[in-house]
Parts: structure tokens; C-alpha cells; sequence
DNA sequence: CGGCTGAGTTCACTGACTGAACTACTGCTG
DNA sequence: CAGCAGTAGTTCAGTCAGTGAACTCAGCCG
């Protein structure tokens, strides 16, 4: 979409919208967002989207409001979903539902669940067993029956990426791991007494 | 989005998606499906589209069975959402849903009603008149609070756009008017008198 | 026949995307 | 302190897609 502003309906809230994330790339970088990645180098190694695009993108959303720029402890950069990046979740869970639903054959290739009490959410976000709407940081996300293990952990990303966790929350790079690999449900334990 | 097929990530149904109603106008050319526009030259005036434009999506998303192609009683071309294109539905509400919520402070663009029950529609599309969730022909859409009227009527396409009406039915254009209707000749000179 | 409409096609031009290489600024480590 | 690695970008030539205007072509209408 390239040109902001670009389209011409004034009336219509749909252009409005795609002049924000209709651009190429922009919806996968929100995704990857959702999904807790927050540096430069992550969503340019795992969108494998070039850099000066990236650059430009994410100097874009953070004009419009959608993402957070600021620098993290450890002195590097990060970018995060401000409440007006959140609320585009509706419309990810929607492309994410429809590409599900007619090029996923073998079922969905991510589901998500209430992680409160594990309850499949539907199309809509409502949690099947307690009913409730479920908001997006008590989302869980993790591969369906649909995902396909043969090549899912090719990069670190990807592979902290498709672990069940939820959405929002900072995917554990290797670095920040510490030489202990296969810990998994120790970190995991930690990190939920964290908060 | 330009190629198709070119995200790389095969395990994301969201990528997936995008590779078909990712491109540049793609989603607006829906959208205005959804609202009843059928013939080509419709949808490159009402969008504003170049015509070369329009015809690759055209023919894209009837390869890839998004909208089907046929020639309607008068010898024109018709172009109508199939049911894998009126399932992305949730995909513009969404969108239309952020848009309004976040770029049109005086309220909705657009509402969706229930045309059963004249019931108004909440962000899931079910009706807050009778609860049920409303398949998407018996959705009526109109004008609401933060319509702009000042520049609705450019041309008779989207007049007949922003005049309430259910999703999918076609729009009445004054050529198709003419055949049927005998009080057309109003409407047309009016139209003419306006240019 | 001559004009009109609808559905495209053609084409020169511009501007965005691509991928690879390069810079600049940390924070370590010996 | 020099050297190295990691992170966040920038630069740049080549390519490819979008733009807008003009053009074609077929079928009607009188």
C-alpha cells in the first residue's frame, strides 16, 4: 500500500484501516508482535523481511500509535503493541481463522486458549468453558492440530514463537536463556511466578 | 503483497491469508463486494483503482475462488463473492470495527443491523435485539453517526452504497433501474441534473 | 451506419521492494 | 586498551509492481 493516505474513500473506516496495516509486511510484524517478538533483529530473521522495509515499517507504526519504541534493560531496542496496536488482535484472529478455514486442512495451526482455565477460545474470543470474552494478555497461544512439526525450529525465534505462551508476553531468545537448555517448564515456572 | 505465495512461514495461517487478500486494494475490492458492487467498471470508479490494477485482482481472486465470474442477464460481467469470499466478512468488520474506533471520533462510519429486526449489530455480528449471531445476508448496513454526508453522493455507485441496504444485494444502478422500474426517470434526471 | 457503453489492454513513467553489503554504537574479554 | 561480537540500523544498484491516460474491441441502440 506503500503511499499512506492513499485511498481515496474518506467514509469508509476499512480504507482508513488499511492505510495504517495494509501495507506488505505490516500485519505479519503485528502478528510477530502478538506472538512477544519485540527486537529489530527477530522480526527481521524470522519475517525474513529486508531490513530497510522493517525500518521504515516500524518507524510508521510507532507514528500511528500501533507499537512502542523504547529501550529495554539491557540497552537494546524494543518494540511493543501500545492498547491501539492490542486492539487490531480481532482483526489477526480473523485472517488467522479464514486461512484456517480454507488452507489448513488437517485443522487450525494455532489455537488458542483461556489461560486461566485452559478452555478453547472460538472465533469470536469466548472462552468454551467459562464464557467469558477472553482479553488478550490472558490468551494462549499454541500449535493446533494443523501446525506442522517438520518445519517449525529451524531459528530460535520460531521455535520460542511456537511454544504454548501468551500472547504479548517477551519470547525467550536463547540469549536470555542462559546456557540452560532444556529447562523449559523451569523457566516457565519462574516466569509465571513472576508475575 | 505483489507474489503471491511469498511469506515464508508455512505454519501461519495469517501469512497464508495475506497471500491472497494481502495486496494493495485487494480488501477494498471485498469490501465493496460485500456491499454490492458486481461490474468492473463499479469497482474502478468507486475505488478510484487503475483498471490494470483491477484486472489482475479480478481474475486472482476468481483463480483463487475468493469471487466468481459470470455474465448476467444484460451480457455484462458480473463478479460476485463466492462462500470462501463471503467468509472474510469478519475480516472488514474487523477492520472496519478498528478504523472506526480508533479514526472516526463522532461514532461508526457505518452500522450493521439485523434486517429481520432492525436489532443493531456488536463487534461479533450478533444482533443485540434478538442474540443471535446474523449470517451475513441478513445483514443491512447504513449510514451511522460519523458518516460524513458531505461528500457521500459523488457518484450514483456509492450513492447507492451509502443508502441502507443488505450486504451482497446488488446495488441499483439507474442502466439496471431502467429495465425494470418505470419511475427511474426521476432518478436518472435527477442524476444528470447533478453532474 | 455512427455513436455509446462496458470490459478490458497497452504503455511509458515512477516509485517501492529486494538483497547484500556496510556503518555505528554498545558491552564484553583477554 | 585492542579486538570481537551483537544489535540496530543505512546505503545502494537492480528489479518489479503500481499509476494514469489512451487505446482496442465487442455488443447494442436508433
Amino acid at each position: 500500500m506503500t503511499l499512506p493516505s492513499t485511498y481515496a474513500d474518506r467514509n469508509c473506516s476499512v480504507a482508513r484501516a488499511l492505510e495504517i496495516v495494509g501495507e506488505r509486511w505490516t500485519l505479519l510484524i503485528i502478528r510477530d508482535a502478538f506472538f512477544g517478538v519485540r527486537r529489530f533483529g527477530d522480526f527481521a530473521n524470522q519475517l525474513k523481511i529486508p531490513r530497510a522495509v522493517l525500518t521504515n515499517r516500524l518507524k510508521f507504526l510507532v507514528k500511528e500509535g500501533v507499537l512502542i519504541r523504547d529501550d529495554d534493560a539491557t540497552g537494546g531496542v524494543e518494540y511493543r503493541l501500545t492498547a491501539k496496536g492490542v486492539a487490531l488482535w480481532p482483526v489477526v484472529r480473523a485472517l488467522m481463522n479464514w486461512g484456517d478455514a480454507f488452507y489448513s486442512p488437517s485443522g487450525v495451526k494455532r489455537a488458542e486458549r483461556h489461560d486461566q482455565d485452559g478452555g478453547l477460545l472460538d472465533h469470536d474470543g469466548r472462552c468454551e468453558d467459562c464464557g467469558l470474552v477472553v482479553p488478550v494478555p490472558e490468551i494462549r497461544i499454541e500449535p493446533g492440530p494443523g501446525f506442522d512439526l517438520t518445519d517449525s525450529d529451524h531459528d530460535p525465534v520460531s521455535g520460542a514463537i511456537n511454544t504454548p505462551h501468551r500472547l504479548l508476553e517477551p519470547i525467550m531468545r536463547p540469549r536470555t536463556l542462559s546456557a540452560a537448555e532444556g529447562e523449559l517448564s523451569a523457566t516457565r515456572a519462574a516466569e509465571r511466578a513472576h508475575r
